[in-house]
DNA sequence: CACCAAACTGGAAGCGTTTGCAGGCGAGGC
DNA sequence: GCCTCGCCTGCAAACGCTTCCAGTTTGGTG
C-alpha cells in the first residue's frame, strides 16, 4: 500500500508539498501539483483516511440516526441523504435504532460521541436537550428531521396545519363522520408527530362544529398491515360505519382501502381515504394525500449541515419548514347520499 | 475533551496501562483496570476513533453496499446487517449506489479502497474479479448476499431451485397456463437473480411438458406499482389469459394480485399467484411464497466477516446457501374448471 | 530459600497524514 | 540595482492512540 511518503519520492517532491497538491489547500506550483498527481495515480495513491482525520479534525463523515429503514418515509430519508453525501465526498453512517432505551444510549455514547462523524442527522428521534447539549459541545451539529430537537436545527413540515388541512378538505367535500388512522405508541416518546396530526384532526372537527368521537380515532403501527387490521375493526365494527377516514401516513391510508375493499366498500363513493406522505403507490390507489417528499428533506439535511462545516463557525439553530403539495386523486369525494 | 492522557493522569497510571486497561487488550491487574475506567468515566473520556484506527489498525467499520433502500428485500438486509453490528460495536457505513457507472466506480475507488471500512458486505452486485482483487490486496474481506462474487465469499439461496419448486407447485395444482413476472433489466449488469430465476421457472415449464409462451413472460421493475401496470397488460391483454401468476418477488406477486382483482378476477379461484422473498405484507394478501428471510442473511454475512475479521489470517472463500422457507397461503389453488 | 516464569507496568516509537513556520526564489516597484 | 512582497517549498511538530520492548513485581516450584 503505497503512502503519501512514496508519492512524494516518487514525484520528487516532499511529503508535504504533495499532500497540498492533492487535497487543494494552500499554494502548489501547476507543475508541482501535475507531478504530485501523476505520481498518485501512477501509486495507485488512496489516501488514508483515519490518518487525515486524526491530523486535520475532518471525517468526511456524517451519521444519520433512524428508527426503521423499512417505512416508506425513513427509507426516502436516507435514499436523499444518502445520494446528497455521495455528491459531496462524504461518506454516511447509518445508526437503525429499533429498540428504545438501551441500544440508544449505547449508540450515543459509544458511537455519536466518538468524534467518528462531523456532523449528525437524526429522523424522528427526540433527543434530550441534554444530550444535544453534549453532541454541540464537542462541535458536532445536529439536524432534526420530523422531530423536536430542542436546541439543534430541525426540518419539519407543518404536522398540525397540514392534518388540518386533510380533514378540511373531506369537510368541505361534506363529510361529517370522519376517522383518525394515527400512528402507534410504540414511538411514544421519541415521535411526537402522530399526536401533532391527531391534535390537527380534532382541531378541524372542532372548528368545523363535528364531533369527535373516541371509537373513530384508532391507532396503528404505522405499517399497511397494522392499519389494514385497525380498519377492519373500524369499518366492520357495530358502531356507525364514518364516511372518510384521514390517515396519518400513506402506507396506512393504504391499508385502510384494502380493508375497505374487503368489505366490499368502494373508495371513494363508500368511503373516501386521505393520507399524507407522496408515497410511490399512492398513484396506483388513486390515493389523496399530502406530498412531503422526505428524499428532498433529506438532501436539504445534508445540504444544511455541510454549510455549516465550511462555513467553520458554529452555525445558529434554524427551523426550517419544508413545503409539500396538496395532491388530489381519486380516493375522495362527496360522502353517499 | 479529555483524552486518554487526561485520563492516565487522573488515574495516576501510564497511558500504556490505561489504554489496555479500557480496551481489554493485554494484562492489567483488576486494581489498575478499575483505576482507568473510573478515571475515564469521571471525564466522560471517550477514545478517538481516528487515533485507535491508525494506531490499531481496526476500524470497527464496515461497509454496505446495495443497489436501494427502498425494495423490501434490501431494506431488510440493511436492518439485519445494522442490528448485528450495533450488537457487536461496528459502525456501519452505508453506499446506496443507485445509478450505475460513475457513481459506482467513485464509491469503490474513492470510498471502500480508503481503508475507511475493515469489509465490505455488497448486495446484488457484481463486481469484477480484479475489482475484487484490489480490495482483497489491500485485506479487505468481501462477502456477497444474492450476486455472484467470483472470488469473495457469498451468500445465497437457490435461486433457480426455488423457481423451480414455485412453478411445480402450481403445476401440482393442475396448473398449465402459468406466466412469469421477472425482474427488470435495469439491475441488467450487477443483477443476476432475474434471469435465474426465469431459467428455473423455463426448466420446471419444460420438464413437466408445458410451453413457455413468450408473451407469458413479462418484465416489471420489481416495484408493486411496476408490477401491477404489467400484470394488468398481462391479465387484460387480448392473449390468452394464464391461470397462474409465479412472480420473481413478493412485491411483484402483490402487484399482481391488486391488478387481477381490478379485473375482477379472484385470487385464487380464478388467478394462483405466487411470490417469493417473505414480505410482512404477505400475510395481508395471503400470499403463497417462498421466505427467505433476508435479515437473516444480513446478519449471518455480518457474523462470517466478523469471525473472519477475528480469526486473523486470511479467511477462505465460502458460498452459503441460505436456507428457506415455502410457505403455502390462500394465494395459490387448483385453477378454475 | 533461591530461581523462573508469568503477570504487570511504563517509556517511547510508531501509525500516515496535515499544517505552522521559516527559508528561498522570482518579480515588481522605487 | 536593491528591497519588499508573495508565492512556493520543505522541515518537523503535532494529531491521540496502540503496542513493542524492556524492566519490575509477583507467585509458584524444586
Amino acid at each position: 500500500m503505497a503512502g503519501i511518503k512514496d508519492v512524494a519520492e516518487r514525484a520528487g517532491l516532499s511529503v508535504a508539498t504533495v499532500s497540498r497538491a492533492l487535497s487543494g489547500r494552500g499554494h502548489v506550483s501547476p507543475k508541482s501539483r501535475a507531478r504530485a498527481q501523476a505520481a498518485a495515480a501512477d501509486l495507485g495513491f488512496v489516501p488514508s483516511y483515519q490518518a487525515s482525520s486524526l491530523a486535520s479534525g475532518r471525517n468526511y463523515n456524517i451519521g444519520l440516526v433512524v428508527p426503521s429503514v423499512h417505512r416508506w418515509y425513513f427509507a426516502s430519508v436516507v435514499e436523499g441523504v444518502s445520494a446528497a453525501l455521495l455528491d459531496a465526498g462524504y461518506d454516511l453512517t447509518l445508526y437503525n435504532i429499533t429498540e428504545r432505551s438501551a441500544r440508544r444510549q449505547s449508540v450515543l455514547n459509544d458511537f455519536l460521541l466518538r468524534k467518528r462523524v462531523d456532523a449528525v442527522i437524526a429522523v424522528a428521534l427526540a433527543l434530550t436537550e441534554s444530550e444535544i447539549a453534549q453532541m454541540l459541545a464537542i462541535h458536532r451539529p445536529i439536524v432534526g428531521i420530523g422531530g423536536p430537537l430542542p436546541g439543534a436545527s430541525t426540518i419539519r413540515i407543518d404536522d398540525h396545519g397540514l392534518a388540518e388541512a386533510a380533514v378540511n378538505h373531506l369537510i368541505r367535500l361534506g363529510h361529517t363522520r370522519i376517522a383518525h388512522l394515527t400512528g402507534d405508541s410504540t414511538y411514544e416518546q421519541d415521535f411526537k408527530i402522530p399526536r401533532t396530526r391527531l391534535a390537527g384532526y380534532e382541531k378541524a372537527m372542532l372548528a368545523a362544529g363535528l364531533s369527535v368521537r373516541p371509537e373513530w380515532t384508532v391507532t396503528a403501527d404505522f405499517t399497511v398491515q397494522g392499519a389494514y387490521a385497525a380498519a377492519r375493526s373500524l369499518l366492520g365494527g357495530v358502531t356507525e360505519r364514518p364516511t372518510a377516514v384521514f390517515a396519518a401516513s400513506d402506507e396506512m391510508a393504504i391499508g385502510t382501502i384494502l380493508a375497505a375493499r374487503d368489505f366490499g366498500l368502494r373508495v371513494p363513493d363508500d368511503l373516501s381515504v386521505i393520507g399524507m406522505d407522496g408515497h410511490e403507490l399512492g398513484a396506483l390507489f388513486g390515493l389523496t394525500t399530502i406530498d412531503q417528499d422526505p428524499r428532498g428533506q433529506g438532501a436539504l439535511a445534508v445540504r444544511l449541515l455541510l454549510d455549516g462545516l465550511d462555513g467553520g463557525s458554529d452555525q445558529e439553530v434554524l427551523d426550517t419548514e419544508y413545503p409539500t403539495k396538496f395532491v388530489i386523486r381519486s380516493s375522495t369525494a362527496v360522502p353517499p347520499a
